[in-house]
DNA sequence: ATATTTTATTACGTCCTACATAATATTGAA
DNA sequence: TTCAATATTATGTAGGACGTAATAAAATAT
């Protein structure tokens, strides 16, 4: 009892649940717990931390959507490693997102597929090139457009995993998934692309992350135009404050 | 009562609380609420879901560590635009990341400021050039380890500002409190840099985003390098499954 | 009648108890 | 020894209770 007091006392403004998350932390951190190994049991927490079995459930519970711990019934609370973009699942999958996050995650796409260009270069083999080959030889056949689209984002899938970046990887499997809204694609647009896939694999094979990086930027010359015109359409529907509209997609469910 | 049961049956696996925190996205998607707004009281909202009290402050507790929402006595709970990096500030602090994690980190903020060019062209002017150039001027008078280090870091994180991506920003500004661990640059490696910040502003004023890019790619040559041996030095480590360490910042509470 | 103080209400924050359930541990039988 | 039945245990869920702070309502004073 005296021990609640003193903590908030201590930090007036914070919840006791919020203030149990964090000691929670500390707690694994100052026992040192390894990668899977599993906490004490909730009543026990609760006894160590003098707040109720409830406060550590629903502390326990923010950790868990934060991914720290999974739990599972009498085995208890096991230590996870955080994926650090497990969590914006959550997010971009509520379609609550505001205006200004969608445009920061359509620029972060795009910045993401320029930057990654000596991470590419640094891990690419044969093997994975030959297999961008492919697609690309794929889609010079192809003639449907929803297939040529397809292609085309398991292309783009291929060169982040090419990164071994698994974080990246993750984030632009979610970000497939918001932005198949807008589709990227046409297969009337890919003509006018200045720079093809083709060239891409060209590149990767026989040039270097600076040349690999001008040619992606041409390539996605569209995707930049592209958000610039959303840019604007958006500008336009910008009341801010109070009354702005947190559901982007009303129609996703 | 036989809400429960129903939906227990079509999701044996996932807890009441995980399918109420949905439950209560997808109430907030269908009724249209927007920023600011207030949600039912805790009680009204576990009647209309068809669960205890208990069970929403669980789920409601995991929303607000993501960001979805804020909690005020008595008031209730209002809906705020979840900012799609806050809750990476919860993981970030909490010194629980794992190696390759903070492997994915290091590359991406790499990533991010050679894929950000674009952006920071589209909306450079020239108020925010002279305040680089001014940091530019007083890092080349500067002789001391500590001060020339801040200012680097303000140089960088000025051009992420530019980049008018709030998300970005924030970002930038947590792996800044990370990386201060293996400091990002030391006076005397600055003479070795291939291409300056003085360049850099040079090329701002009268260059393109390519040529940016590559300007700065070989400014961050040292830094590729330094990540390229973080690497090496955790590869050793790497225990990988049962025993790996889950705390890398031991000291760092 | 307006402004200020006091009271009352309300909804969140916290605690306690109870019990169902599933996973584990233990015991017992073949 | 192996397998089945039982007991135990920790999480999952429910309901009730009460303190407290923020708000609303009422009462008082100016």
């Amino acid at each position: 009892m005296t021990a609640i007091v003193e903590r908030i006392d201590q930090e007036c403004n914070i919840s006791l649940v919020e203030q149990t998350q964090k000691d929670i932390l500390k707690y694994i951190s100052d026992h040192d717990y390894k990668l899977n190994s599993v906490l004490p049991k909730e009543q026990e927490l609760a006894d160590t931390l003098g707040v109720s079995r409830v406060i550590v459930r629903e502390a326990l519970s923010s950790l868990r959507a934060l991914g720290f711990i999974e739990t599972k019934r009498k085995k208890g609370t096991v230590l996870i490693a955080p994926k650090i973009f497990n969590v914006l699942k959550v997010i971009l999958g509520s379609g609550l997102l505001g205006r200004d996050a969608i445009k920061d995650l359509y620029e972060l796409r795009l910045i993401l597929e320029l930057g990654m260009a000596d991470f590419i270069f640094r891990y690419r083999n044969e093997q994975d090139i030959a297999y961008l080959q492919q697609i690309v030889e794929n889609e010079e056949k192809c003639t449907e457009s929803d297939e040529f689209r397809e292609l085309d984002i398991k292309f783009h899938s291929g060169l982040y995993q090419m990164s071994q970046n698994k974080s990246l990887v993750e984030f632009q499997y979610l970000l497939n998934g918001l932005f198949t809204l807008y589709p990227p694609q046409t297969l009337g647009e890919r003509k006018e692309d200045l720079v093809t896939h083709r060239t891409l694999v060209k590149l990767l094979r026989k040039g270097n992350p600076d040349a690999f990086r001008s040619a992606m930027r041409l390539h996605l010359e569209n995707q930049f135009n592209r958000q610039e015109q959303f840019l604007q359409t958006y500008e336009k529907n910008s009341l801010e404050g109070k009354g702005e509209s947190l559901a982007l997609f009303d129609g996703k469910r």
